[in-house]
DNA sequence: CTGTTAGCGCTTTCAG
DNA sequence: CTGAAAGCGCTAACAG
C-alpha cells in the first residue's frame, strides 16, 4: 500500500543488465532490518503480520530470489539441496528411467539433481565425483563404473553420503540397492526349462560388472536344478554390445550343436541376439528370454518375454536412502534386494523343435 | 618434502566427520597468505615455483577441494558453472538424448547439468525455472511446455539466457534450435505418395505443441504438390498418447474407406498405430513413416521408416548457443534449423493394395 | 518480536 | 611476486 522509499538505485535503462535485487534491498524497500528479511524467507513463525507483509511487499516488487548458494555457505548444515546421479549413460533406457524416479524423489524435497554419464569409465567416475564434491552436493547416488571405492571414503567421511544403485560398493561400506540378479536369472532360465528346452545357451554382458556375474550363477543355479548339464559352448559371456552378442550367437547357431533357447543376461544382448534370429528368420524357431526389459520388448514378433527389473523402483529406494543419510541416518550401510518379474510375452514359450 | 608444520587440528577420530579443509588451512600449512593459495588454485602466472609447490603440496595434504559456490559468489562474472536442462521427460528417448548431447558440451566446459521434466505442465515449467535461478544456474536450455514464456524476459535482463530446444518461445525474443518439422513431414508424405498411395492419413501428437502444426503443415503442403485432396476422416490430431492414437486408427479402418498408408507426426502415435496394426494383422499391408526415430524402429517386423530428427545436433547447438550467450555474446536472438532425414526401412514402401 | 555483529570460503581490490 | 583488508549474500549467535 503505502510506499515511502523513492528509486534507490538511478536510473535504470530497460536493456542494461538489471543487478539482482538482495535481501538487503528488500530490507530498505521494506524499512526493516535485513535480519528480517531472512526471518520471513524462511518462515520464521517470530515475525509480526505488519512487518511480515512489507517485506512480502518488497520481495514481490523486486522480484527477490535468495541466494541458495549464499544461505548455504553460512547455513550451520551447508546443505545445497543438489545431489548428484552418476550413471551409465542418461541416454539409455535403464538409466533414464533411474534417473526419472531420482529426480521426482529429489523434487518432492526441493532438490535439484546433477546427473552424469560415466559410460563404464572409470575415470570419468573419479572425475564427475570430484566435479560434485566442488559444487558441495548433499550426496551422491552412483551407478559404479570403475573396479574400487575406496576413493570415495574421504567424501563419506567429510560429510557427502554416497548410495550405491544397480552394483554393490568394493573397498567401501556403503548401502546398496541391487536387483535380485540371481534370482531373476534363475527364474527365466526356469521358464525356458520348464518349456522343454534342455539346450540353453547363455549370452552375458561385460564380466567385469557385478550383475553379470550374479546372472551367471543364476543360470547356473537353474540349470542344476533341473539336472541338466552345463557345456562350455553354451556360455558366452563378456559380450560388450548388441553388435558382439549378434556375433556370439551366430556362432552358436553355426555349431554342429546349436541351442534351442537363449538366456540373454543384458539389453543390448537380447537386442543383439534378436536381430541375428531375424537374419535368419529363427525368431520363430528359437525361445528367447532376457534380462531387463527394454522399450517396444512388446512390439516385436515375437514379443520378448524379459525378467523385468523394477528400475523405477530401485531408484525410488536407494534416493530414500540416500536422503535418510542426509539426514543424519548413522545406521551401518545396507544392502536392499529389489525383486525381478518374469513378463511372459511369447519368445520364451517357443518350444524345442520335434527331435 | 620438508614438513615443518605440526598436526594444527588436534586429535581428530577416524569416525568423527571431518571438516573440510579450507584455502585457509591450506594456506597455514604451507605457510604462505591465502591469497596465495587462491593464485595457484585459478592457475595465476604470478607465483613462484617454490611457493607453488609447497602450496600444490599442503592442498595434497589436506585434500583440499575448493568451494565452487564459494568462489563464484565472490567472483566477477558469478558463474556457478551449472546449467539447467528443462525438457519432456528426461525418460523419453527424444529427451533423454538431448541430454546426452548437453552433458557431453557441459563437460568440456566444465559445467554440470540439472535435468528437470516437465511432463508438459506449464506450472512445472516455471516452477524449475525458479528453482534454477534460485540455484543461480548459468543459463538455461528449455524445451517449453507452457504456452508462453514472457516471464523469462526478468531472468534473461538479470543475466541468466536462456535457449529454447525442439520449440519456439512466445511472447519473448530468444534463441531456438528446431527440427525441420515442415519439410520433413513433407518428405515423409511424398515418400509415401511416390510409392503410389493417395489415401494417406494424418496422426498427429497434441495439437498445442508447435511441432504438431508445423508437421500437418508439411502434410498438407505434400498432398497439395501431389495434387491430393485433403480429406476429413484422414486427419486425427491432437492424439496425446499412444492410446488414443492407436483407437484413432482403428477407427479409420475401420472406416468404410480405410486409408493405405499412415503418416504418423509423433514418435509414440507411431508407436500406436503399430500396434493396432498388428492387433489386425495389417502391419504388412498398410503403409507407415514415422516422424521422429524410436528405439527398436529398425526390429519392428516391417522396419520401421521414420523421418529421423537430428537429437543430438539439436542438443549440441542449442548447448553451443547458450554458452555463447553465457560468455556475453549480445547478438539478436536466432532461430535456427536442424535438418531431418528420411530412414527407409520397409514400412514406408508397402504399396497401396491392387484396387 | 526485532536488530546488530560476525563470519561462511572465497576473490577482489589495492598496497607493498 | 606477495599479502592485508574488504565484501559477495546470506544466516548464526547473541543481544535488546
Amino acid at each position: 500500500m503505502q510506499v515511502s522509499v523513492n528509486h534507490s538505485d538511478g536510473p535504470r535503462a530497460a536493456s542494461e543488465p538489471a543487478r539482482r535485487a538482495t535481501m538487503r534491498d528488500v530490507a530498505a524497500l521494506a524499512g526493516v532490518s535485513i535480519k528480517t528479511v531472512s526471518r520471513v524467507i524462511n518462515g520464521a513463525p517470530s515475525v509480526s503480520d505488519g512487518l511480515r507483509d512489507r517485506v512480502t511487499g518488497a520481495i514481490a516488487r523486486l522480484d527477490f530470489r535468495p541466494n541458495l548458494a549464499a544461505s548455504s555457505l553460512r547455513r550451520a548444515d551447508g546443505a545445497t539441496r543438489q545431489i548428484a546421479l552418476l550413471l551409465e549413460d542418461v541416454a539409455n533406457p535403464f538409466s533414464a528411467a533411474l534417473s526419472r524416479a531420482v529426480e521426482d524423489a529429489a523434487r518432492e524435497r526441493g532438490t535439484l539433481v546433477f546427473a552424469g554419464s560415466l559410460d563404464e569409465d572409470p575415470l570419468r567416475e573419479t572425475e564427475l565425483v570430484r566435479a560434485a564434491t566442488l559444487h558441495r552436493v548433499d550426496g551422491i547416488l552412483l551407478v559404479p563404473a570403475g573396479p574400487d571405492h575406496g576413493y570415495l571414503e574421504r567424501e563419506v567421511r567429510s560429510g557427502t553420503p554416497v548410495v550405491f544403485a544397480d552394483r554393490p560398493p568394493r573397498g567401501l561400506a556403503a548401502d546398496a540397492v541391487l536387483a535380485t540378479n540371481e534370482e531373476g536369472a534363475r527364474e527365466a532360465v526356469l521358464h525356458l526349462a520348464d518349456h522343454g528346452h534342455t539346450e540353453i545357451a547363455f549370452l552375458g554382458g561385460e564380466r567385469r560388472i557385478s550383475t553379470s556375474a550374479e546372472r551367471l550363477a543364476g543360470y547356473r543355479a537353474a540349470l542344476a536344478e533341473r539336472g541338466l548339464a552345463e557345456r562350455p559352448g553354451r556360455v558366452a559371456d563378456d559380450l560388450p554390445d548388441a553388435g558382439s552378442a549378434a556375433r556370439a550367437v551366430a556362432a552358436m547357431l553355426d555349431s554342429g550343436d546349436p541351442p534351442t533357447a537363449l538366456f540373454t543376461a543384458q539389453n543390448l544382448v537380447t537386442i543383439g541376439a534378436i536381430r541375428t534370429l531375424q537374419e535368419r528368420g529363427l525368431h520363430g524357431r528359437v525361445a528367447v528370454a532376457g534380462f531387463d526389459d527394454f522399450p517396444m520388448a512388446d512390439l516385436l514378433l515375437p514379443r520378448v518375454t524379459v525378467v523385468a527389473q523394477d528400475v523405477a523402483g530401485i531408484g525410488a529406494l536407494a534416493v530414500r536412502r540416500l536422503f535418510a543419510r542426509i539426514a543424519g541416518d548413522a545406521s551401518p550401510p545396507r544392502e536392499e534386494r529389489v525383486p525381478t518379474s518374469l513378463v511372459v510375452r511369447g519368445s520364451g514359450e517357443i518350444p524345442p523343435p520335434p527331435r
